[in-house]
DNA sequence: GCCAACGTTGGC
DNA sequence: GCCAACGTTGGC
């Protein structure tokens, strides 16, 4: 590969946050399955967000419910596809694959406590399934939860 | 095209 | 379990 293709793979790659009810899908399933079709986005703006993805892209994992908070860090390794649970609509699903969990995780409110965190989609619309991360905010998270990505 | 009604999500 | 916020649906 060449370096300018390098370059260009850096200076092209997306940050996302990827919310799941852990009850129903958790961290620790993506662990166990290495791999998943992140499946059942019913929301446009979400669904935009995952025709956003890139392979290669990166994605927190955040449990929504009762743990509220980011627990560890997936990459894109397929790009959006039409959703094979989708009955209906033009709905599309990626296919992810677990990274590293987080050193520790980040709670909803220390996320709203912490500077630089509190103008993620998160405090404003906790709502949103699928939702953009900035580069500034991906590498303060990564600091905060002491994750290091080999 | 507006808006009331309804359903769902998620924080508390 | 409650309720606020948000998105979608459907009547007009």
């Amino acid at each position: 590969m060449s370096l300018k293709g390098v370059c260009y793979c850096f200076k092209d790659m997306s940050y996302w946050l990827l919310k799941s009810d852990p009850s129903t899908y958790s961290w620790d399933d993506l662990v166990r399955d290495k791999e998943t079709d992140w499946t059942g986005v019913r929301n446009f703006q979400a669904r935009n967000n995952l025709r956003a993805m890139k392979v290669g892209d990166r994605a927190f994992v955040y449990h929504s419910q009762e743990d509220k908070d980011i627990v560890g860090v997936a990459e894109i390794v397929e790009a959006a596809k039409p959703d094979p649970t989708a009955e209906e609509g033009e709905w599309v699903s990626v296919r992810i694959k677990a990274l590293v969990p987080c050193g520790r995780s980040l709670g909803l409110e220390e996320i709203r406590n912490t500077p630089g965190l509190t103008t993620m989609v998160l405090v404003a619309n906790s709502r949103l399934s699928v939702q953009p991360v900035s580069e500034a905010q991906w590498n303060a998270i990564l600091k905060y939860t002491k994750t290091t990505l080999s």
